[in-house]
DNA sequence: CTTATGCATTGACCTCTGTCAAAGCGGGCG
DNA sequence: CGCCCGCTTTGACAGAGGTCAATGCATAAG
């Protein structure tokens, strides 16, 4: 079976757990929020301590495991939330079921469709992650009332619209090697070293295809390939060191 | 020489006049908005008559002939603009040339990167087009002084990432065949059509070509094959008259 | 109306990536 | 500690789309 057919129906079921399972009333609360991990870069930075007891009030802490499912696409938009921590993959579908990641997000990032009565795309977790989450509705309504947060949020839309469309060039212009390199460029940037330099890929051989618009042989040979020239190396399924940036810098450049 | 190359050259000189030509000091205009053809769509639309006033006495009306650039990808971002008539595309490349275009506006959209420090993209006219220019700084400042209108450039940004999102879609998944028909639906969607039932293609050949991640031979044959098959009509160099809808949007899914 | 220019089409060929199938191996479980 | 499952790698092959080159044909200038 599918891998990612079975992903989804593990998720359903567990998503409407989740849901019916959170004690209500209970929100990030005050206390929460005082030592929130991200409360210094998520959208609600920049509200005052009185604010952000009353956008607490409207949301709550959610746990995922891997694989789980928090949206679907196309169904109306019913929830929003900032990311606390793991990492969550935005993706969208053809018809008979070829797959597009159209987005990665970390902890401190905001999912979900505020305004909008659809959500265009699935959010799905790649790791076990921890939501804050608000009801769309109260959370548009609140956003209404506090400029700062509709401000923090545009700019962080804009942001993503940038990536997105840089994203395109990739997509639409890149052979695999460059998209390859791309990929392994981008996550060296966004994601935590170990000493020995070795980061922990988010994604499986399947997801980075899925990213890159390509299959997992074509993902998997130029892998190999970057390897036996010695610009990366790998320590088992996830693990990557970046051996020679530059070159590699100049493979996704095509140069 | 390069078409694209040569359009560049040609329209670094027009813009560098267009800047210098414009009177100072002339703004949109009270008596401009209140005819200005875009005034219910664009994002001044929430603004009342007096915030409206106070907009355009920092923007003005400029005009673009066909080929002439805007906007510089990697240039500091120092304009915004709404359109009011004409069509536009974005565009971003790589080191050597390869072009993707990651966006076309229309009338009443916005254009130029707020809140942020350098221009991600291209704005170049595909037709002789107006705008209603503003200078970045004084822009952000009055879109911070009125939510209405931060509202609405909010609203705008999240629409246009879903279409880019959708849009990943077809690069990275769909076949040269499903690129092209969905292309011809899309435009058809959103451009008036004659009595014939004839759309004029703001896009050339190549341009479609930048759109869709393909090359300018395999969207050519790609339409002959549509025409052949009595999906399409074609009617000089740019017109398209959708002769089976129903067929075309089968193709646009893969079916 | 005629002509010239440049976009568009068509053809031949080749390469890159996808497809199908089999083997390898990492990591969790017993 | 070893086995087994599922992800990953590797191989052989096919086909979609790219490349290069020549021809066709709108469109606008004369």
């Amino acid at each position: 079976m599918d891998m990612r057919f079975d992903l989804a129906q593990k998720a359903q079921d567990d998503t409407a757990l989740v849901m019916a399972g959170a004690p209500s009333g209970k929100g990030c609360g005050g206390q929460y929020c005082d030592r929130c991990e991200v409360r210094d870069q998520a959208i609600c930075a920049d509200l005052d301590e009185q604010q952000r007891g009353a956008l607490n009030r409207i949301g709550r802490r959610v746990s995922l495991q891997a694989g789980q499912t928090v949206m679907w696409e196309g169904d109306s938009s019913t929830l929003v939330a900032n990311v606390i921590e793991g990492t969550l993959k935005l993706s969208t579908s053809t018809g008979d079921g070829r797959e597009q990641i159209v987005g990665v997000v970390y902890a401190s990032d905001f999912i979900g469709r505020p305004f909008g009565a659809r959500t265009p795309h699935s959010v799905t977790a790649l790791t076990d992650a921890r939501l804050c989450l608000y009801p769309r509705g109260a959370f548009d309504g609140f956003a209404r009332e506090h400029p700062v947060l509709e401000h923090r949020l545009l700019q962080r839309t804009l942001d993503d619209l940038d990536r997105t469309r840089a994203w395109m060039l990739l997509l639409g212009r890149k052979n695999a090697r460059e998209k390859v390199a791309t990929l392994l460029l981008d996550m060296h940037n966004r994601l935590p070293a170990d000493r020995g330099g070795v980061i922990e890929l988010p994604l499986s051989r399947q997801q980075i295809a899925d990213v890159l618009g390509l299959t997992i042989e074509t993902v998997s040979r130029q892998i190999g390939d970057l390897k036996r020239m010695g610009l990366i190396a790998l320590a088992g399924r996830r693990g990557v060191r970046i051996v020679d940036a530059d070159r590699l810098e100049a493979m996704a450049e095509g140069e």
